[in-house]
DNA sequence: ACTGTATATACCACAAACGGTATATGTCTG
DNA sequence: CAGACATATACCGTTTGTGGTATATACAGT
Protein backbone atom coordinates (compact mmCIF):
# COMPACT_ATOMS: atom_id res chain seq x y z
CA UNK A 1 0.00 0.00 0.00
CA UNK A 2 1.94 2.99 -1.36
CA UNK A 3 -0.21 6.63 -0.46
CA UNK A 4 -2.70 7.81 1.98
CA UNK A 5 -4.49 7.83 -1.01
CA UNK A 6 -4.88 4.36 -1.76
CA UNK A 7 -5.26 3.74 2.00
CA UNK A 8 -8.41 5.91 1.95
CA UNK A 9 -9.68 3.85 -1.11
CA UNK A 10 -11.08 1.00 1.18
CA UNK A 11 -14.45 2.15 2.58
CA UNK A 12 -14.37 0.38 5.68
CA UNK A 13 -11.11 2.00 6.46
CA UNK A 14 -12.96 5.20 6.10
CA UNK A 15 -15.33 4.27 8.31
CA UNK A 16 -12.62 2.87 10.80
CA UNK A 17 -11.22 6.32 10.69
CA UNK A 18 -14.41 8.43 10.77
CA UNK A 19 -15.29 6.45 14.30
CA UNK A 20 -11.83 6.95 15.69
CA UNK A 21 -12.41 10.62 14.57
CA UNK A 22 -15.33 10.72 17.48
CA UNK A 23 -12.67 9.43 20.04
CA UNK A 24 -10.31 5.98 20.41
CA UNK A 25 -11.47 2.42 20.53
CA UNK A 26 -10.50 -1.26 20.84
CA UNK A 27 -10.70 -3.30 18.18
CA UNK A 28 -13.69 -5.35 19.34
CA UNK A 29 -15.66 -1.92 19.67
CA UNK A 30 -14.99 -1.30 16.20
CA UNK A 31 -16.08 -4.68 15.26
CA UNK A 32 -19.31 -4.51 17.14
CA UNK A 33 -19.69 -0.50 15.97
CA UNK A 34 -19.46 -1.40 12.41
CA UNK A 35 -20.21 -4.80 12.04
CA UNK A 36 -17.71 -6.14 10.75
CA UNK A 37 -15.74 -9.48 11.34
CA UNK A 38 -13.07 -9.36 13.80
CA UNK A 39 -10.70 -10.27 11.24
CA UNK A 40 -10.77 -8.20 8.96
CA UNK A 41 -10.84 -5.11 11.48
CA UNK A 42 -7.88 -6.41 12.54
CA UNK A 43 -6.59 -6.42 8.84
CA UNK A 44 -7.93 -2.97 7.98
CA UNK A 45 -5.84 -1.23 11.08
CA UNK A 46 -2.90 -3.04 10.12
CA UNK A 47 -3.20 -1.04 7.30
CA UNK A 48 -4.31 2.14 9.03
CA UNK A 49 -1.30 1.87 11.10
CA UNK A 50 1.34 1.01 8.44
CA UNK A 51 0.37 4.18 6.53
CA UNK A 52 0.48 5.90 9.56
CA UNK A 53 -3.23 7.21 10.03
CA UNK A 54 -3.68 4.85 13.19
CA UNK A 55 -1.80 4.32 16.54
CA UNK A 56 -2.47 1.61 19.10
CA UNK A 57 -2.42 1.80 22.85
CA UNK A 58 -1.68 -1.43 24.55
CA UNK A 59 -4.60 -1.68 27.89
CA UNK A 60 -4.33 -5.23 29.55
CA UNK A 61 -5.67 -7.49 26.36
CA UNK A 62 -7.04 -4.56 24.59
CA UNK A 63 -5.38 -2.30 22.06
CA UNK A 64 -7.07 1.01 22.34
CA UNK A 65 -6.27 2.47 18.68
CA UNK A 66 -6.67 6.36 17.98
CA UNK A 67 -5.90 8.56 15.06
CA UNK A 68 -2.56 10.23 14.36
CA UNK A 69 -3.24 13.42 12.07
CA UNK A 70 0.14 13.34 9.76
CA UNK A 71 -0.94 11.32 6.50
CA UNK A 72 -4.97 13.32 6.47
CA UNK A 73 -2.94 16.36 6.71
CA UNK A 74 -0.90 14.85 3.61
CA UNK A 75 -4.07 14.40 2.08
CA UNK A 76 -5.13 18.52 3.13
CA UNK A 77 -2.00 19.58 1.43
CA UNK A 78 -2.41 17.88 -1.81
CA UNK A 79 -6.05 19.24 -1.65
CA UNK A 80 -5.10 22.55 -0.77
CA UNK A 81 -3.69 23.64 -4.85
CA UNK A 82 -7.49 22.55 -6.26
CA UNK A 83 -9.38 24.65 -3.66
CA UNK A 84 -9.09 27.65 -5.66
CA UNK A 85 -11.20 26.56 -7.73
CA UNK A 86 -14.32 25.96 -6.19
CA UNK A 87 -13.68 28.98 -3.45
CA UNK A 88 -16.63 30.94 -3.81
CA UNK A 89 -19.93 28.76 -5.49
CA UNK A 90 -19.82 26.64 -1.75
CA UNK A 91 -22.89 25.31 -2.55
CA UNK A 92 -22.09 23.05 -5.79
CA UNK A 93 -21.38 20.43 -3.13
CA UNK A 94 -24.63 20.57 -2.16
CA UNK A 95 -26.09 20.64 -5.52
CA UNK A 96 -23.81 17.59 -6.50
CA UNK A 97 -24.44 15.15 -3.28
CA UNK A 98 -28.35 15.76 -3.74
CA UNK A 99 -27.69 14.64 -7.24
CA UNK A 100 -26.17 12.11 -6.05
CA UNK A 101 -28.43 9.17 -4.26
CA UNK A 102 -30.31 10.76 -1.78
CA UNK A 103 -32.01 7.72 -0.21
CA UNK A 104 -29.18 5.72 0.14
CA UNK A 105 -26.48 8.18 1.41
CA UNK A 106 -24.97 6.03 4.20
CA UNK A 107 -23.07 3.60 2.20
CA UNK A 108 -20.42 4.54 -1.28
CA UNK A 109 -22.41 6.16 -4.09
CA UNK A 110 -23.19 3.11 -6.78
CA UNK A 111 -21.22 3.55 -10.14
CA UNK B 1 -14.18 2.17 -9.85
CA UNK B 2 -16.19 2.96 -6.54
CA UNK B 3 -15.74 6.19 -4.57
CA UNK B 4 -13.77 9.44 -5.29
CA UNK B 5 -11.14 8.32 -3.35
CA UNK B 6 -10.21 4.87 -5.33
CA UNK B 7 -9.81 6.81 -7.98
CA UNK B 8 -7.28 9.11 -6.55
CA UNK B 9 -5.52 5.91 -5.29
CA UNK B 10 -3.66 6.08 -8.94
CA UNK B 11 -0.62 8.28 -8.67
CA UNK B 12 -0.47 9.51 -12.63
CA UNK B 13 -4.57 9.94 -11.90
CA UNK B 14 -3.24 12.62 -9.53
CA UNK B 15 -0.40 14.14 -11.56
CA UNK B 16 -3.20 14.57 -14.45
CA UNK B 17 -5.51 16.30 -12.38
CA UNK B 18 -2.53 18.36 -11.04
CA UNK B 19 -1.59 19.13 -13.85
CA UNK B 20 -5.31 19.88 -15.47
CA UNK B 21 -5.12 22.39 -12.12
CA UNK B 22 -3.44 24.66 -13.84
CA UNK B 23 -5.25 24.98 -17.28
CA UNK B 24 -7.27 22.45 -19.45
CA UNK B 25 -5.21 20.37 -21.69
CA UNK B 26 -5.53 18.14 -24.53
CA UNK B 27 -4.52 14.13 -24.11
CA UNK B 28 -1.58 14.98 -26.26
CA UNK B 29 -0.42 17.86 -24.12
CA UNK B 30 -0.76 15.35 -20.96
CA UNK B 31 0.85 12.53 -22.60
CA UNK B 32 3.98 15.00 -23.67
CA UNK B 33 4.15 16.55 -20.31
CA UNK B 34 3.98 13.80 -17.81
CA UNK B 35 5.58 11.12 -20.37
CA UNK B 36 3.43 8.56 -20.13
CA UNK B 37 2.16 6.46 -23.15
CA UNK B 38 -1.06 7.96 -25.06
CA UNK B 39 -3.15 4.62 -24.14
CA UNK B 40 -2.41 5.23 -20.41
CA UNK B 41 -3.79 8.54 -20.24
CA UNK B 42 -6.34 7.91 -22.48
CA UNK B 43 -7.56 5.28 -19.56
CA UNK B 44 -6.86 6.87 -16.89
CA UNK B 45 -8.57 9.79 -18.23
CA UNK B 46 -11.69 7.68 -18.40
CA UNK B 47 -11.78 6.42 -15.02
CA UNK B 48 -11.59 10.40 -14.29
CA UNK B 49 -14.42 11.31 -16.30
CA UNK B 50 -16.44 8.55 -15.18
CA UNK B 51 -15.39 9.24 -11.64
CA UNK B 52 -16.39 13.13 -12.47
CA UNK B 53 -13.39 14.61 -12.16
CA UNK B 54 -12.58 15.73 -15.44
CA UNK B 55 -15.03 17.02 -18.57
CA UNK B 56 -13.80 17.20 -22.15
CA UNK B 57 -14.44 19.29 -25.04
CA UNK B 58 -14.30 18.60 -28.23
CA UNK B 59 -11.49 20.89 -30.46
CA UNK B 60 -11.28 19.40 -34.17
CA UNK B 61 -9.36 16.57 -33.23
CA UNK B 62 -8.22 16.88 -30.20
CA UNK B 63 -10.72 16.49 -27.01
CA UNK B 64 -9.32 19.20 -24.16
CA UNK B 65 -9.50 18.32 -21.06
CA UNK B 66 -10.67 20.29 -17.83
CA UNK B 67 -11.15 19.66 -13.97
CA UNK B 68 -14.38 19.45 -12.47
CA UNK B 69 -14.53 20.51 -9.00
CA UNK B 70 -17.57 17.76 -7.69
CA UNK B 71 -15.76 14.95 -6.51
CA UNK B 72 -12.74 16.94 -4.61
CA UNK B 73 -15.23 18.87 -2.85
CA UNK B 74 -16.19 15.66 -1.88
CA UNK B 75 -13.24 14.22 -0.41
CA UNK B 76 -12.85 17.65 1.16
CA UNK B 77 -16.18 17.37 2.69
CA UNK B 78 -15.21 13.40 4.01
CA UNK B 79 -11.68 15.06 5.59
CA UNK B 80 -13.76 17.91 7.48
CA UNK B 81 -14.78 16.16 10.56
CA UNK B 82 -11.22 15.02 11.12
CA UNK B 83 -9.63 18.88 10.49
CA UNK B 84 -10.67 19.50 13.99
CA UNK B 85 -7.64 17.39 15.44
CA UNK B 86 -5.15 19.46 14.05
CA UNK B 87 -6.35 23.04 13.32
CA UNK B 88 -5.37 26.07 15.30
CA UNK B 89 -8.90 26.04 16.97
CA UNK B 90 -10.16 26.38 20.54
CA UNK B 91 -11.77 22.51 20.90
CA UNK B 92 -11.17 20.29 23.91
CA UNK B 93 -8.11 18.94 23.18
CA UNK B 94 -6.67 22.61 22.77
CA UNK B 95 -7.86 23.92 25.45
CA UNK B 96 -6.26 21.14 27.74
CA UNK B 97 -2.73 20.79 25.78
CA UNK B 98 -3.19 25.28 26.80
CA UNK B 99 -3.97 24.29 30.42
CA UNK B 100 -0.49 22.20 30.33
CA UNK B 101 1.72 24.84 28.97
CA UNK B 102 -0.45 28.07 29.15
CA UNK B 103 2.41 30.64 29.64
CA UNK B 104 4.51 29.79 25.88
CA UNK B 105 1.50 29.49 23.99
CA UNK B 106 -0.50 32.82 22.12
CA UNK B 107 -3.89 32.84 21.53
CA UNK B 108 -4.32 34.34 17.97
CA UNK B 109 -4.73 31.36 15.48
CA UNK B 110 -2.31 30.03 13.09
CA UNK B 111 -3.65 31.77 9.76
C1' DA C 1 -10.43 8.75 -51.22
C1' DC C 2 -5.83 8.54 -49.03
C1' DT C 3 -2.75 9.82 -45.41
C1' DG C 4 -1.42 11.50 -41.19
C1' DT C 5 -2.83 12.71 -36.67
C1' DA C 6 -5.48 12.45 -32.34
C1' DT C 7 -7.86 9.72 -29.20
C1' DA C 8 -10.32 5.65 -27.58
C1' DT C 9 -10.86 0.85 -26.74
C1' DA C 10 -10.07 -4.38 -26.71
C1' DC C 11 -7.27 -7.83 -25.20
C1' DC C 12 -3.96 -10.07 -22.30
C1' DA C 13 -0.94 -11.09 -18.47
C1' DC C 14 0.32 -10.01 -13.98
C1' DA C 15 0.11 -8.27 -9.48
C1' DA C 16 -2.24 -6.80 -5.62
C1' DA C 17 -6.36 -6.17 -2.63
C1' DC C 18 -10.19 -8.10 -0.28
C1' DG C 19 -13.22 -11.29 2.29
C1' DG C 20 -13.55 -15.60 4.71
C1' DT C 21 -11.89 -19.25 7.61
C1' DA C 22 -8.80 -21.22 10.53
C1' DT C 23 -5.23 -20.75 13.65
C1' DA C 24 -1.66 -18.46 16.38
C1' DT C 25 -0.22 -15.21 19.99
C1' DG C 26 -0.89 -12.93 24.13
C1' DT C 27 -3.20 -11.69 28.51
C1' DC C 28 -6.38 -12.00 32.31
C1' DT C 29 -8.95 -14.79 35.87
C1' DG C 30 -9.61 -18.44 38.76
C1' DC D 1 -2.00 -24.37 34.96
C1' DA D 2 -6.42 -24.28 32.49
C1' DG D 3 -9.69 -21.86 30.06
C1' DA D 4 -11.82 -17.71 28.40
C1' DC D 5 -11.10 -13.54 26.03
C1' DA D 6 -8.87 -10.14 22.78
C1' DT D 7 -6.24 -9.46 18.85
C1' DA D 8 -3.16 -10.72 15.09
C1' DT D 9 -1.76 -13.39 11.26
C1' DA D 10 -1.48 -17.17 7.66
C1' DC D 11 -3.69 -19.16 3.99
C1' DC D 12 -6.81 -19.41 0.12
C1' DG D 13 -9.83 -18.17 -3.64
C1' DT D 14 -11.73 -14.53 -6.20
C1' DT D 15 -11.93 -10.09 -8.05
C1' DT D 16 -10.13 -5.88 -9.73
C1' DG D 17 -6.79 -2.61 -11.26
C1' DT D 18 -2.88 -1.64 -14.27
C1' DG D 19 0.50 -1.55 -17.93
C1' DG D 20 1.56 -2.95 -22.57
C1' DT D 21 0.45 -3.82 -27.24
C1' DA D 22 -2.39 -3.80 -30.95
C1' DT D 23 -6.24 -2.03 -33.16
C1' DA D 24 -10.33 0.80 -33.94
C1' DT D 25 -12.62 5.26 -34.55
C1' DA D 26 -12.74 10.04 -35.82
C1' DC D 27 -11.29 14.14 -38.00
C1' DA D 28 -8.17 17.21 -41.13
C1' DG D 29 -5.84 18.37 -45.11
C1' DT D 30 -4.56 17.47 -49.74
Amino acid sequence: MESAFSTLAEPNRRAILSLLAQSERSVSEIEQRLRMPQPSVSKHLRVLRDAGFVEARVDAQRRVYRIRTEPLMEVEAWLAPFRRLWSGHVDALERHLDRMDAPTRKKGKKK
